[in-house]
Parts: structure tokens; C-alpha cells; sequence
DNA sequence: TTGTATGCGTTATCAG
DNA sequence: CTGATAACGCATACAA
């Protein structure tokens, strides 16, 4: 131990200055009831010490840690590091720090990270589900001590926790509708588990969209899959081997959508004339990829800030009853080449 | 306050099963001079009782969090957010958490959110630094107190700091040194501030494979700015200026060299055949823009475990003496059709 | 193997 | 406006 040097305490202040070491730690706080000029003393002489308030001892006292904890499927996504830096900018500004974890999509991950955020005393917790948790009685410790947990994106309906995510059944009903408009009569849906509100909804809305447009829904136009980059190529080769073959792709996510458009590009199908294609989330891919995607905005960054905030409400008003509610943020088409057919 | 049940602790625990609270608190950490009777007792009757272990308390007495932080200039990047992915599953398996803030690029967001880190009181610190990050004394602090202070990728030199990243110089040497033997000879580069270390050396790589293959060093070739998708719109239409026209470009990062690629090939250009591409990152998107992007394949991941174990291995050896090291991640280029002229 | 006693550094209560 | 004092809950040195 070089650097062994004693960490200075309020103690130590309060003995240099021959003050007590309430009202060091006052001063330290900027309480009301004490003289700006101790206040200026103290703030001084604790710079000059090189004072750090020790976080423990406060946090043991005042039972609150100001932290909130963050757990999600996966950090590593665009629209996921979107979501971390708005909760991260927002939390910031209100002195609250951000621990994260990943369940990698397995509810005894996502246990495990609970447990850990439990014991960490996170002041709140922010929660995308895993793709297979069914229930959520790892939240409850959480809410029997009134702990807010807010559910974003992958959500979960539970009295007294508030839930934030877009209207997927209208986005999917909307660029359904916008394919059927391009003249798109054999639409395929590309999705996963229909565990997840999220994608069951996409599901609904595609249908609706059919039904309202009097398209027979059919079973075998459906692909479900895990959206991944690999589940495109596979959802390709599928849509190959139909017959007639499709004139229309509503895949639910961006990702499964390009290179699943890459495959069959390299077949020789022409996109959007042949095969209309239409994606979900607004990745930057989406711009990249020939013809560019047509596509629902979601906006991570967005849906960060709000979930933040809601948070930072939930802990300020804290006594006071608030009823569980959720917010549905407004999502948009964007519509490109991939799905605009020349007339 | 509805839920108001007091918390249990280790007393409520010692007091119902008439034993001592250092009996439970020594069996709950599976001390070796416990009973195996008592210790299986002691764990049964907590869950019974709902009992959480209080890190506060906890770590106050044993003056350490297991809490690491981590700084980094955006949240929301690919390679970051691959970094931390790494990083989380590293210290997670270690018993440890991380906190995460962004310096959004600016010195002062950093220091703040170093400030924030020492009050916190993380076990160590993972940082790459802002884009003007000049000197490092806010993390003095850190390392006066042995709290280990890890940089990876944005690095700085300082005794005491071990670093991470890649030897950007080898990279841009070799994917310069590809460009020139696919027939380029006017090879532009894209690049941003010189005060990074990341992007200097690969400046100096450039410039070294030139020079090992007689090709004169043009300043005019060389494009500095911020990197985005927008700057590499602005460096496309500085390219379009050149007489004559460069035939081979090489950005610092697959991002700006993406969108400058787009711009040329709707200007007409042909890629590589005019002007060969080459990139650095391996972004998702390197594998989406046609023709697909020669890069350097910079693995965050593997960055984010190795940058997350290096800090496992100074907690643990905590009092002995070592000695700063560094450590310089292999990267591999990736040849794909954008820089590849059928000669 | 278990118990006793103490301190970690802060904040809140109460009293002045 | 300031001071004394008592928790907060745990982990360890020491004693038994």
C-alpha cells in the first residue's frame, strides 16, 4: 500500500476548523439553517483536504442510493444503445447513476440480475423483458418495498408497474396497409416468439390490415424466427420455396429484413417490384442497404428519456399515489424504394 | 407508505434462530468456521424471512463497492456498444456491476462524470477518453488512491494506467499497403483529430505505406473531421473537387467512409474500378452498402472482456506491486469487394 | 465453532 | 445558527 493515505472524513473538518461535525456535514449539503460564511469555510477547507463524501455512510443513513438499475435482452443493439444514452442523459441530470446488466434473453439471467440490483439497492429499476419470461415474480421484492420498476419496449402488464412502448399494432397496421397499397395482395409476416407483447401486436396489425382490406390471412405466409441477421437468410430461402411467391415482406425487424432482401436480390427478384419489402425499427442498416428500407422510426433515444423521467417522477413523488400508467409514444412510417412501386 | 414492512436484518435473523448476528453474517458469507448445521439453518430462515443483505452497511465496513465504472465519449455506438456488452458479462461473473455515464465528447462532461465515479466510489475505473480530452487529472484522484484507472480504445499515456487498443498503426499500414497493391495510387484519407492517439496512428500508418511504396505524400489528400455519416457527405463532395480524382480512399472509420461512398456512386463513380474504398471498424453496415467494405475488423467485444478481466486481475492483486502494462489486441483487416479490382 | 464489542462515516433528532 | 448524540446494518478482532 503506497498510496495508504487516510481519506479524509466530515470529522477531520470539523476538527481543523473546531466546529462540530453536524455542521460540517450540513454545510456540505447546503442546508438552509447555516452561515454562508461556515459554508464557504467548510466547502474550502474540504477541497483543500481533498474531502470525498463517502457514499456508503450516506447512502446507509438516508436508505437510498441513488442509482437506478437497467436491465435489458441484449446492450448490444442499435436501438438498446439508443434507449441507455437517453435514460443515461436524463438520469445524469438528475444526480441519479445508471447500473446496467443483460439477461442475453434468459429469464434465469434476468433473475440473476434482479437479485443483483436488489442487493445493490438501486433507488428503481427499468426493465426490457428476456424473450422467454412468462412471469415476473423476480420484480416483486421490488414492488413490495415500492421500488418502481417501469417496463419499456418488452413489457409486461402489472398493476403498479407503469409501461412504455410504441403503438405496435398500429405502426404494423399502417405499413401493412402502405404494402396492400403498393399493390401487395400475398404479404409474408416475418416474426418472433408471440410471447412478447411486442410482436404479437405486429402480428395483430398485419392481420387487421389483411382483414380490412379483404386479404385472406394466411397461415403459411407466416415465418417466426429470432429476427436475426442468420433468421433473414434462412426467412429467404422459406419465401423462395413458395409458390406463388409472395409480392410483399413485412418483416419485424430491420435486421431479419436486409439480409433476407440480400438473398433474394442475389435470386434475381426484383425489389420492390417483384417483392415489396418493409422493416421495423429505423436501424442506420436501413439507409445503407439498395434500395433503401421503408421502415417504422423507433426511437431508442426517445424511449430512454421517457422511461428516465417517468422514473425520476415516480422517485420525486414518492409517497404521493400514482396510479400505474403508461405512456404509448408515437412512432412513424418511413417509407423509401424498398416498398415505393412507380405506378 | 403501504408497503412499509421493516426490512429484516441479520439481527432479526440472530434473534429469531437465539444465535449471534456474527454467527449470521459469518454464515451467510459461507465463512469456513461455521457449521455446516447452522449455515444451512441461517440461509433457510433469511429466504424465509426476506431478508436482503444491505450493501450499504456492507460496503462501508469493507470500504469497497464492487461496482466498476465506466466513461465513454457516446453510449450509442456500435463498437461501444459491443464494449460494453463484453464488459458486462466479464464483471458480472465476477460479482461485480458496472455504471456506465457518456462525456458526450466534451472534456467537462468527463471530469463530472468522474466526479460522480469517486463519490460513487467504484472499485476501478474503464475510460476512453473525449475528443479533447488534453490531460487527465480528474483521474488523479483515482489513481492516488490506487483505484485502478483502465483505458481502452481513446487511451492516454500515464505510469500506472494500463491500455487497451489495437495497434492502429499495423491496421492502417496494412489496409493502405492492400489499397496501393490492388493499383491505387492517389489514396485520400479520411481522419479526425490528431489529438487522438487512435487516429494519429493510423495517419502514420498511411503515410508509412506510402512511403515504403514510393508514393509521395500528398497533404491535400487528407481530409480531417469529425467522422460522421455527414462528414463523410462533406468529404465526398471535397473529393469530387480533387484534380485529378483520388483512386483509392481510406477512411477512419466505416461510418463516414459508408455514406462518402454513397455519394460517389450516385455522382457515378465506380467502386472499387475509379476508386477503391477502404474503412476501419467493421460496422454492421460494412456488409449492407454495396459494393460491401473492405475494413478492419475491431472487435468491441472482445475488447470489453479483455479491458474487464485486465481490471478483474488488478482488484484481485490488489496489494501487490504491478507494474503498468499494456496490451495491444490483435486486429485483422477484411478484404471485401469495395477495394477488389479484378486485375 | 460461536459470541462480544466496536467502528465504518454520515445524517437526523433533539436541544440549546 | 450550531452542537451532542444516536442510529443505519454489517464485518471483524478478540475472547471464549
Amino acid at each position: 500500500m503506497t498510496g495508504g493515505e487516510k481519506e479524509i472524513t466530515i470529522y477531520d473538518i470539523a476538527d481543523k476548523l473546531h466546529i462540530s461535525a453536524a455542521t460540517v456535514s450540513r454545510a456540505l449539503k447546503d442546508h438552509p439553517r447555516v452561515s454562508k460564511k461556515t459554508k464557504k469555510l467548510v466547502t474550502k477547507t474540504a477541497t483543500e483536504m481533498g474531502y470525498r463524501s463517502n457514499s456508503f455512510a450516506s447512502n446507509l443513513r438516508r436508505k437510498s442510493s441513488n442509482i437506478i438499475g437497467l436491465i435489458v435482452p441484449r446492450l448490444n443493439s442499435n436501438f438498446m444503445a439508443d434507449v441507455i444514452a437517453g435514460m443515461e442523459k436524463v438520469l445524469n441530470n438528475n444526480n441519479y447513476n445508471l447500473i446496467i446488466s443483460q439477461s442475453l434473453e434468459t429469464v434465469q439471467k434476468e433473475i440473476s440480475n434482479a437479485n443483483a440490483m436488489l442487493v445493490n439497492r438501486v433507488d428503481g429499476l427499468l426493465v426490457s423483458l428476456a424473450y422467454d419470461t412468462t412471469n415476473i415474480d423476480h420484480f416483486e421484492p421490488f414492488i413490495k418495498r415500492n421500488i418502481p420498476v417501469i417496463f419499456f419496449d418488452r413489457v409486461f402488464d402489472h398493476d403498479g408497474c407503469p409501461q412504455i412502448y410504441i403503438d405496435n399494432y398500429k405502426a404494423a397496421y399502417e405499413i401493412t396497409t402502405h404494402l396492400i397499397k403498393q399493390g401487395c395482395k400475398r404479404i409474408v409476416h416475418i416474426t418472433a416468439s408471440q410471447l412478447r407483447k411486442v410482436y404479437a401486436e405486429r402480428f395483430a396489425g398485419y392481420k387487421k390490415a389483411l382483414e380490412d382490406n379483404n386479404i385472406k390471412f394466411e397461415t403459411n405466409l407466416v415465418i417466426i424466427n429470432d429476427l436475426s441477421s442468420e433468421a433473414g437468410i434462412i426467412s429467404a430461402r422459406q419465401v423462395l420455396k413458395m409458390h406463388p411467391l409472395p409480392d410483399g415482406i413485412f418483416s419485424a425487424n430491420d435486421n431479419c429484413a436486409i439480409t433476407c432482401m440480400q438473398i433474394l436480390k442475389k435470386e434475381g427478384i426484383a425489389i420492390p417490384e417483384d417483392i415489396a419489402f418493409a422493416g421495423f425499427n429505423n436501424d442506420p442498416s436501413a439507409v445503407v442497404v439498395e434500395p433503401n428500407l421503408t421502415t417504422v422510426n423507433y426511437k431508442g433515444y426517445e424511449m430512454g428519456e421517457v422511461a428516465a423521467k417517468l422514473m425520476i417522477d415516480n422517485l420525486v413523488n414518492k409517497g404521493a399515489f400514482h396510479p400505474a400508467h403508461s405512456l404509448i409514444l408515437r412512432s412513424e412510417m418511413i417509407i423509401r424504394e424498398s416498398s415505393l412501386r412507380t405506378q
